[in-house]
Order: structure tokens, then C-alpha cells, then sequence
DNA sequence: TGTACATCAGTGAACGCGCGTTCACTGATGTAC
DNA sequence: TGTACATCAGTGAACGCGCGTTCACTGATGTAC
């Protein structure tokens, strides 16, 4: 039954992207090995022959997950006016977790408070999404200076990532849409030079 | 071994205090009941004289805490001037999970990602908290109308709850600094009166 | 107030279960000549 | 290019472990008379 190198390397890509999915959809301890790999189509023993560990595959998913989530926005901005792009990344971000398929979550909104308890691989790699999204919101906010941008772009980053949570923890639809739409003109007074 | 009333409600409380501080600290799902009743000094079959389950206790426990960090925070600003009793609630929430001896930790901030996959009571009661604290923030904001200081806490709760999830996530003390400081100045902006 | 009995808070062993991980095995792939 | 053998991707049963929960038991508390 051995693979060739090149269906070992998909084999493993598809173990790392289902993993992603499932526990940004259902957090850490709630996905096992075992529905990991049934969902990739591959038994429980198989994973040793690619990970260490659950904790490496936690690492692995995390970093896969927040650069599709980065280069999911940055997709849907091409092409759009400074003001307009960051408008967009706003909306998609905090939108992540009620309309869409949920491709691409965010992982530290998704599954934050898990993470910090997390071994320093996990919490690099997110702290690694962090930073490229304050990146990535930074080059769309007016400000003349960088420093300012990067503050700012800091802060809409906490604001964002803290609504989209605290409106995943709401029971009550409504109360979510109320959290992300203050989320929005919070970050929209943000977004502006004084 | 029968205890009086009175001993068996003090029993009560304090599993659900302890309880609290172990899955602030820890996480829901790395602390098991031989643990709480462990560091309750009883052993883990008393617990079902008390509670139906570990998912009623994670519920109990979210409102304690809620309650308690919302209690310390009143607690500290009695006295103090509006904008001096912001600057308070905002620098001790922020500060909650660096300096201090973890006292009163914020459910939302620490185990926020795993409460969303709890069931109904607990999200229930993370809401209540939340929106407690949007409550205790609209309270000291500077803004003429009730609806704006509601709109501008809920965004400030959420920046806060996102920036101590961030900071918490951060390997590296530096980082989680910058994560805190960025989300105080943003904050400050926000308290602003345009 | 005193006595007899029912109640039940707390104990600690035990239950079933699913977890992360290991292992002997299979057979196609890769390598050496 | 063809052959012989080593490698190793993937299988699925098994392992030890700790989880949440149950249960028979103990003995002090609460209740009824």
C-alpha cells in the first residue's frame, strides 16, 4: 500500500486542511484523530507516518488557516480604492462567522482562548496571523505615519477579532449582529485622521 | 457524614469558586472534576449531591466569574471621576492577565472561544456578562446620547475582550505589551467626544 | 427535651468510553545493480 | 531496461490512560413523636 512521494505530500496537505477546518468549526478538544482522518478518507494510524504529534497538526492547521484566511482577503480587495478595501476586509472579517461557508476563519477569533493554552509552535504561528493581518489593515488606513498606521491597524485587530468571539458566544442572532454592527462604526471612527 | 444545611450550601460555593478560578486559568476542557473537587478538598463523587453535570457547573462557574470581575471593577473606580473611573475599568481589564494575582479574570477574554461551543445556559450567562460590562463602560462615557454610549461600550468591550485574547495568545511579553497598549490608545480615541 | 428513625453530604472504588498513540502487517514505490 | 530487495504510506486492532458519571456505603444531621 505504500503511496508515491507525490500522493504522500497531497495525503499530508489534505490531513493539514481538513484538520484546519474542523477545529476552526468545532475547537481543539473536540476534534479527535480519529475524525480528522475519517474526514480526509484515511484511517487513525495512518497520521504518525506525517506528525509527531496532535499538537504539531494544531500548529500546522493554525498557520494553514490563518494564511488562507489572509490571502482570502487580500483576494477580494484587489483593485479597490484604499477606503473601499479596508471597508471590505472589515465586513468579511466580521462576517466570517455568520454568513458565509466558513471557508477561511480566522483562527485567533475562532478558537483564541484555545490557542493560549497551546504549546509555543501553536502560539507563534498564530501570533505570526496576527501580525499579517495588522499588516494587512494597516496599508488601508489614511494615516500619514507608519507607527500610527500600525496602532491603529493594532487596535482594529482586537476590535474585530473581540466581536467576531463574543458574537460566536451569543445564543441570540440578534445580540450577535448588534456586537458586529458596533464593531463596524467602532472601527469606522477608528479608521478616520482627526 | 451527613453535613448541616448550612456547611453542605458553604460546600456549594465553594466548588463553584474553585471551579471558576481552575477553567479561567486552564481552559474548560483541561480541567477535569477530580481536579475542582481536588482543589476543593473533596473527593470527585460529592460532586453530583450538588450539580447535574460538569456542563451546569461550566455555567455556574462562567457567572461567578463574570460576576466577580464585574463586582472588583465597580469595587475600584467608587469615588473617582468619570473619566478617571474609564481610564480605571480599562487599564485593570486590560491588565487582568499580566500583573495581577488572576484574581477576578474576565470569562469572555479567557475562555471566550470555548464558550461558544458550550451549551445554551453558559452562553446565556457569557452574554449576561458582556453585556454587564458594556453596561458598567456606557456608564462613564462622555457622549450626550444613551444609544451612542451604548454603541461606543459594546465596541470598546470588544477591543478589550480582543486585545487580552491576543495578549494571552503571544509568546513573546513584548508582543502582548504592544497588543495592550495599541488597544488603550485605540480606546482613549474612541471615549472621545468628536 | 429525649428517643428512634429517615435523610442525605461526602467517600472512594468502579463503570464505560473515547482519547492520543503504538504496532504488526500489507503491498506498491523507490533504489541498486 | 529488468530484476531483487529495501522502503515506507496507509491499515486497523490494540494499548494505557483519564475522562465524566454512578453507586454502595458511612455516619452526622434533620424530623417526628
Amino acid at each position: 500500500m505504500r503511496r508515491s512521494r507525490s500522493e504522500a505530500a497531497a495525503t499530508r496537505t489534505r490531513i493539514v486542511s481538513t484538520a484546519s477546518k474542523l477545529f476552526l468549526n468545532k475547537g481543539l478538544a473536540a476534534v479527535g484523530m480519529r475524525d480528522i482522518m475519517g474526514a480526509a478518507d484515511l484511517t487513525q494510524g495512518g497520521f504518525y507516518r506525517h506528525f509527531e504529534s496532535k499538537d504539531q497538526l494544531i500548529a500546522e492547521a493554525t498557520g494553514e488557516a490563518a494564511g488562507r484566511a489572509l490571502a482570502a482577503l487580500r483576494k477580494q480587495i484587489v483593485g479597490e480604492s484604499k477606503a473601499k478595501a479596508l471597508e471590505t476586509i472589515v465586513t468579511i472579517y466580521l462576517g466570517q462567522s455568520q454568513n458565509r461557508k466558513k471557508t477561511s476563519l480566522c483562527p485567533i477569533a475562532m478558537i483564541g482562548a484555545e490557542l493560549s493554552h497551546c504549546d509555543e509552535r501553536a502560539r507563534n504561528v498564530a501570533t505570526l496571523g496576527y501580525k499579517g493581518l495588522v499588516q494587512l489593515v494597516s496599508e488601508y488606513l489614511p494615516h500619514q505615519s507608519e507607527p500610527e498606521r500600525i496602532r491603529r491597524a493594532s487596535g482594529i485587530v482586537s476590535t474585530m477579532a473581540g466581536a467576531v468571539m463574543l458574537a460566536n458566544i451569543a445564543p441570540d442572532r440578534g445580540i450577535a449582529r448588534s456586537i458586529l454592527t458596533n464593531a463596524k462604526t467602532t472601527i469606522r471612527i477608528l479608521s478616520r485622521v482627526e
